[in-house]
DNA sequence: GCGGGGCTGCGAATCATTCGCAGCAACCAA
DNA sequence: TTGGTTGCTGCGAATGATTCGCAGCCCCGC
């Protein structure tokens, strides 16, 4: 009995290994993960496996279809795996806090992607940048100075 | 009769210099920048001007609301002035084109964000990542093949 | 079980960005 | 206008993330 997983890999040419194994294992349990804390959780089972590795692993997982990631901020990308929730994140650019909220937020303005520009969004992989409620009232604050 | 831009530094407490001046200005012309492509862009100018002093230009003149940066697929991040006419960029994952439409598209979107989360939305920094109309559908054939 | 070619580990290379520092110059005051 | 004080810049090195090249290993079809 092949798991889905391993169907996906085979179908698409690729072969079965414990580090695709582990990675994959590795995103689904992390949730949100980037490369770098990938290779920590990957470690924990076996800590030959190399930062390379990583990296090559989920852009094969990536193109198969397993995993997708997003860019939060300015740092490393986080990956996800496919089957999670999809989500959007709102990431503060002052205080950098990232809040996931549910995709369905923005179900209308995906639709409205698609009619009107033809385009297919992957609402998983967008994130939102702005301002969260707090940094918000601060920022009311600030422009209340730039008046004087 | 100070200029908007420079009264902006000043205010904030920045000295007014050639290379702010030239920066902004490229920002200006070329309307989308990468740090790379403004320091061409100023070395038209001033050949002298180091990408160091790109970097925090940049930076400065985003702190003070002259210019704002998105970024668009894996790349180094893009720069625009202000003024310009709020954009969103939509970002093909297969073939990379880069795609700008008008920011009234996601009002809705934008005013449901604030109005469920109290997230204030930059909308011209969001990146929206998906399949262009041409990609889209190659995708489908893609998945018709993986049914057989 | 065997062989070929994909996969991995390792270290070096690359790319974008940041930092440290010494010299220069913008701006305030006299 | 003339100084003096900082802030700003150029330069080169450091950093951090990601990619590449290559030699050896091991997955998989026969």
């Amino acid at each position: 009995m092949t798991e889905g997983w391993e169907r996906r890999l085979r179908d698409h040419g690729f072969r079965i290994t414990p580090q695709r194994q582990l990675v994959l294992e590795a995103v689904e349990s992390l949730r949100h993960g980037t490369p770098e804390e990938i290779l920590v959780e990957v470690q924990l089972t076996a800590s030959g496996v190399n930062l390379s590795t990583i990296y090559r692993t989920l852009e094969v997982l990536e193109e198969v279809g397993l995993v997708t990631h997003a860019h939060i901020g300015h740092g490393p990308p986080t990956y996800h795996a496919v089957d999670e929730d999809t989500h959007i994140h709102l990431v503060c650019d002052r205080c950098g806090t990232v809040q996931s909220v549910s995709g369905t937020v923005a179900q209308d303005f995906v639709a409205r992607l698609e009619a009107e520009y033809g385009f297919r969004t992957d609402i998983s992989h967008v994130s939102v940048h702005g301002l969260c409620v707090t940094c918000k009232d601060r920022a009311y604050e600030a422009e209340a100075d730039d008046q004087l």
